[in-house]
DNA sequence: CACTTCAAGTTGTAACATACAACCATCGGG
DNA sequence: CCCGATGGTTGTATGTTACAACTTGAAGTG
């Protein structure tokens, strides 16, 4: 195996070792949020307002469980629908004001929880690590 | 803002939305082995046999569901049970060789997508991203 | 305009995954 | 020999998800 393939196979392994813990530390950390629900908020965020099927295509999730999950958070408050008035059938998401707050108090805990960890990490690692982590998201 | 907390929010930004992706990926990749299946067999195979209970810990999972999941993998024929002999309440767990087999093929075909994906970066720069996951991941 | 086709969303249904609690069996120490 | 701790399973409830069928509205075509 060459240095590179013994590269990518770390990145494989500890992808993977991620991701299997995401859902368990987010539940752990915030269980009002759940991982998915959290990041469908910060999407619309992100976005300032996007359409169901936008969501379910990002996050490749069918469009009946994005129906589910918007119904939920709208039952708590935390989103609003705004039917588009060139369009019947679709209807804007947007953030309300107690979902951008309760995005904003879970972003910062998850934040501190993120800062403890890299605590000890020098800055130019971090940017760096966050320049990698950025081009690999962007690779699709 | 410091220019270190911006890194930490890029880091928290690009993890989570891997981490919401994964599973779909997963699921996609190969559905007849789930990603939570998928890693523990691959635990199974670093370590060369464990206890549910290490799964469970290691995997922030209840006992219950790993005790699940693993009575689903040896439906499939893919791990086997053998109980310790220095404590009958234990049950180590084994890959067997079809488990193994299978592992490897999902194992090989996900690095075939990820090398596809990496391709181009240079031997440098995944020697360096591979080194901060591993970091990452150990800081617990 | 009537007809067809397509897109956005919802709802019914079924399969899983998961946690928590209660439980059983076994181990190890007084 | 009892008793607390440990490994594991099972009952139960909840949540997530996909797929399929359906509803409604938009847009194009004759």
């Amino acid at each position: 195996m060459s240095h590179r393939e013994e590269s990518v196979a770390t990145i494989q392994r500890e992808l993977t070792s991620f991701a299997r813990r995401a859902r368990a530390t987010a539940a752990q950390l915030h269980p009002e949020l759940s991982l998915v629900s959290f990041t469908l908020l910060a999407h619309l965020e992100d976005e300032g307002g996007c359409r169901a099927t936008d969501l379910a295509a990002h996050y490749l999730l069918d469009k009946s469980t994005v129906s589910r999950q918007i119904a939920g958070l709208e039952r708590l408050g935390f989103v609003e629908r705004r039917v588009d008035p060139a369009d019947q059938r679709v209807q804007v998401l947007h953030l309300t004001e107690l979902g951008a707050r309760t995005l904003a108090q879970v972003t910062a805990s998850r934040r501190v929880a993120l800062q403890e960890r890299l605590a000890d990490w020098d800055e130019a690692d971090l940017d760096r690590f966050a320049g990698y982590l950025r081009r690999y998201n962007a690779g699709r």
